[in-house]
DNA sequence: AATGAATGAGCGTTCATTCAT
DNA sequence: CATGAATGAACGCTCATTCAT
């Protein structure tokens, strides 16, 4: 229906609206804070459009001069976090030596609990409503992958033995927010005793001469 | 065409309704078994009430002398999906001599992975917008301790030592959840082989003597 | 995304909302014609759900129990358009003898050019967006129809010989509109004299034997 | 993905951007073209700005260089239609000689009719909001003041005796329009037939002497 | 127990128009 | 001449919930 002869008579109105133009990608990251922020605070459905240019202080239709829609915005933040993740742990396992295999698994332990313990508000924000729900994503599978390539030079190694380094890497992955979920419901989480526990288990499950040595010794 | 149009049309052509009554605890069966289709068909939150008692065959008013909220029905689905989980692992569990420690893993891991498989669409539906995503529920903390007494019978005769129960048992519960996920979302998911891949890791994560003498022995 | 939270905090707060229950025709009534009143006092564009039903002094979503949408109404307003006007006509046109074929296209004529008259504001808005603009419509294949029959019922008497009925009854029937629109558009629109000269064009048109003696006549 | 991210990569590989500096004429019409193009396919209320001017490859605010608002492409689109429709029927016309009055309805009729034909797209586009519908308008009066030129000589030479030449003008030219339009949501419309039915018509109804001997002659 | 008409706050989205560059 | 980021008023529509019958 036309909306022609209606249109803009408060835009007239206003008078003084200077462009307060700035750098696409710099207004397209406010609008992005800004809807991170409110969707961490009350929840993505209790956060309305408004709200988010409010709080980026531009006109409701800037937003939709940058994402197409509401739901726009979350997959952006789901991008961004995703490759923030990867990349965050991937400098972590970088650091040890590409030989050290165990040290390179307990690195992505202790990398992928931080990160997720600093951002797991918005992880639970951005990863809420997306495809099957945690089956299947682009940061999963990175993640998968980047895990089966620490267990890949392990095995080739000699270091560990497992048939299926896949549903390892899942194990890992899933045992891992598990266990930092239930750290977080409970409480104040203790980092390096996830850490520990969790580094513990996974070098088990992998068959890890050394941890089967020190249970042996201590024994 | 108006929706009272039809409405009408159907209800002055019978002329006399007939009250319809049922008992109460079919009535509200068949509106939890009404909304768990549409919900599994087309999600939570585009899935009217209206829709809920078409398929159900009632009036609108007679959803709320059921259940007082939309919510309320998601919870009621809740229950009965995880009080039917617990249930139908459990038996499998108790098939097994109470002794048999690892018989009894074995068999939480093949009736978790069969009963989650058989229902993982209801699953995601119930447990989607429940608390802070999976940190935190009725069924969660079921499970854990129903993993947990399983662990725990098993370390006291001492067939496995580990250090902690807990963070075990959420690692096999939510890397069960990962590996059944990653095989429905690869496709036809195998049932024998997941139970039997994780069954291995489960056992190896746990220290679990068989599964190392069986490795020696194949080495 | 779900709404549910925020649902009807408004509903509770108002109090006292007395149901004002009205027989379903009745209601569906009250809101086409205050929309009818709107859209001919402003056009359909300019007018507002919110506008209609407060016109009709019911809530908002009173207007969507009995319409899908706006475009319903309109729908609605042109069937009961479309079925006065040809109702209307044809009554005047069984007032005069079956055999009177020249009689029955007077009548047919003078009802049809007063009806337009009489609610062409109406017309105007009810057929405006209507199918491809004024081809092809049920009014109009129903008056054209109507028309076909009379001019049938002469041609078999003798009373007019005319090779093509259909694009007489079309001729008849946009002539009568361009005239009449004209009267309309030039200012107080005289009934008698636009009938009388429709009247003579057309029997003139279908080679009426009467008005050719009384043209040869006059001479 | 927002649009700013396709305009962005678009303008950042282009590097500098040429002015691409046309004729005011030529941008005018390619405009105009590329907004009659959009309103023909989508409508009027459904085409936006945007796609007029991505359709003409310029910026939005260069569509405002050139119409003050989207009301003025319409009005535009409206004169040039209106404008090409009259002087291709009186060219027509012209080609008869003055005196022969049968002779220039006849081509009126003809070139009305396939004007029309070629044109009716745009026809109902632009004339669609336009005044009160079909009441009053340039292109109207024209073709009426055109019809009531060649019936004036008609009547002054004795060929035609009528009493109101503009309803009968207005009865051809509506009666045209509706018999084209009866033809095309018919299917193929056939256009010598078009014209010989209406013809015929027309000519009866101005009461031509040639019509009506032809008739009698072959009773 | 069952019905279904009525409610109404709220939100996402659209898009013509402006103007600094 | 040309650009395109920014504006913001306006609106259709949804749907959980109530309550008189």
């Amino acid at each position: 229906m036309s909306k022609v002869q209606r249109q803009h008579a408060g835009a007239r109105a206003t008078g003084a609206r200077k462009p307060r133009t700035k750098p696409a990608e710099v207004r397209r990251d406010d609008l992005m804070d800004a809807a991170a922020r409110l969707f961490i605070a009350k929840g993505i459905d209790a956060t309305t459009i408004d709200e988010i240019v409010a709080s980026a202080d531009v006109a409701k239709g800037t937003f939709y001069h940058y994402f197409a829609a509401k739901t726009d915005v979350i997959a952006a933040l789901r991008d961004r976090f995703a490759q923030g993740f990867v990349a965050r742990v991937q400098a972590a396992v970088d650091a040890c030596p590409a030989g050290d295999a165990v040290g390179r698994l307990c690195a992505w332990t202790a990398a992928a609990v931080g990160a997720y313990l600093d951002q797991f508000q918005l992880h639970d924000i951005v990863f809420h409503d997306f495809g099957h729900d945690r089956r299947q994503s682009a940061e999963h599978d990175a993640v998968i992958d980047q895990l089966m390539t620490i267990l890949a030079a392990g095995i080739q190694k000699g270091t560990w033995s497992i048939e299926s380094p896949r549903s390892t890497a899942i194990v890992i992955f899933h045992g891992m927010h598990g266990v930092v979920d239930d750290a977080i419901a409970a409480g104040s989480p203790d980092r390096a005793q996830i850490i520990d526990t969790l580094s513990a288990l996974f070098r088990r499950m992998l068959g890890d001469g050394t941890s089967r040595r020190a249970e042996r010794d201590s024994a």
